[in-house]
DNA sequence: CGCATACTTGAGCGAAATCAAGGCCTGTGG
DNA sequence: CCACAGGCCTTGATTTCGCTCAAGTATGCG
């Protein structure tokens, strides 16, 4: 985990637009600015903003520990999970670029946090960014929206891990895993063509968020394959989702 | 579903301290006053809200209609739930006084919510109260802390459904549910000490909030019977929780 | 008091977990 | 560059926990 000199935030902080039907993370790259936040605004951000960047693999939130910091994507994939201490996990979601993690914690993180990819990350300090908060009235009003529509995605996760058989789950997550991937990269697109999708996590990632075992996603995986929903590359590591009407018809009967 | 005329928030507006030591709603009784807004703000606020009651059994919100209200919950018990087209259910949480519900929708509720007692509601209309907001910085401050809360709580539930056994399930909730009940009631209490606690919800309820069958639950609260972890009254609505202690290392081992 | 709904308990079944084995990438070191 | 090692992934056999089906009991309401 290697840390650099802090700076502007107004290159550093990404915000996806959660429910717009715009692109922010597409605004930012062309416009060069946060969408929510003026010039004065950003530079206030950035005196308590700090860069840096963490490897595959690596830990960069300890369940259990003081919750300090928080921290913005700006690049690559990470991995959000709870463990028992007997070994057991669930992975409560996967962070992308423009994500905010370390919002929701009291006193301490209840969960840990790991890097798929190797990791941009904008980082602050939780005290000194409340009392910054106040006076970034859009700001707040962002997180708000952006913890909202975290909350309706746990929400669907529940019905997901209470109520959805193995295949249905795996149609579900794949068919999510999409949408966000085109969201993030280009805007809307038809929702009947096919879909090539990378998946930087394991098996087992995948497992431990639909509450599966590593055994049962994948013949859940090589039943789509077999019945022609989706075709698998890169070592199963990017998937084609070939027909996803049928695909979303499997994943919510 | 009754409507009454429109008054002041004052006496309406009912805020739970999510995780503060202090009881909000004790103070609320106390003092007379909404904890984080003083009068001026109050009275703003009573303009745009609408004071009802639901009666038990009854549906006030409703999944997949457009999301025009939000709610908060002055009186009474009600469930949350997800459904599937084909019977499936999900319930995605239980609310007690001082709870909000509705603000996290994005264009139509994803979930329906039920009376459980007779109820009573402060109900504001979604967009007003959205222009109204700015005008309120406490209350936006403490709508992000409400909600990010409410993340919390989705995260633990994810583990809960994920990874837990069906008796490990049934041990968690009873014990975040007599949380919740002691919170709102009396403050905090020796956590070792037996809880009585009120189980307004039917056993299907309990079953649809945790991922499993009537059947099930029913036989696991029978073996918690039997263990001498629990005690049961009332005609099983409402429980003694005899060891605390015991019931949680049963539930997060 | 009688009916409808909710709850409990039992028997058998099935979807996914567990146990087990083999193959395939990936990265590392010779 | 190639060989090897260790994950990771896939597939098969068996087991198990919770679901389904079924029957009987309790409870609350008209």
């Amino acid at each position: 985990m290697t840390r650099q000199a802090p700076s502007l935030a107004r290159a550093a902080i990404v915000f996806a637009a959660p429910h717009s039907g715009a692109c922010a993370r597409c605004e930012v790259r062309h416009e060069g600015v946060c969408a929510v936040l003026d010039d004065a605004e950003l530079h206030r951000l950035g005196e308590i903003a700090t860069q840096m960047t963490v490897a595959r693999s690596a830990c960069f939130i300890a369940q259990g520990e003081p919750a300090r910091h928080f921290f913005n994507v700006t690049r690559g994939t990470a991995k959000l999970y709870k463990s028992l201490e007997d070994g057991r996990r669930q992975i409560t979601g996967f962070l992308r670029e423009g994500d905010f993690v370390g919002l929701a914690a009291e006193g301490e993180y209840g969960f840990s946090a790991e890097a798929l990819e190797d990791l941009g990350l904008c980082r602050f300090d939780r005290a000194r960014f409340a009392s910054t908060l106040p006076d970034l009235p859009a700001l707040e009003r962002r997180l708000l929206d952006i913890a909202c529509h975290e909350l309706i995605l746990a929400q669907d996760q529940m019905l997901v891990l209470g109520r959805k058989s193995a295949t249905e789950r795996l149609a579900s997550f794949l068919l999510a895993w999409a949408a966000r991937g085109q969201r993030a990269c280009h805007g809307h697109v038809d929702a009947a063509a096919p879909a090539r999708v990378a998946l930087p996590m394991t098996r087992t990632d995948i497992a431990d968020y639909l509450g599966l075992t590593t055994e049962t996603v994948s013949r859940a995986l090589s039943a789509l394959r077999r019945d022609g929903l989706i075709e698998a590359a890169a070592g199963g590591h990017e998937v084609t989702l070939l027909d996803r009407r049928r695909l979303a018809r499997l994943a919510a009967p």
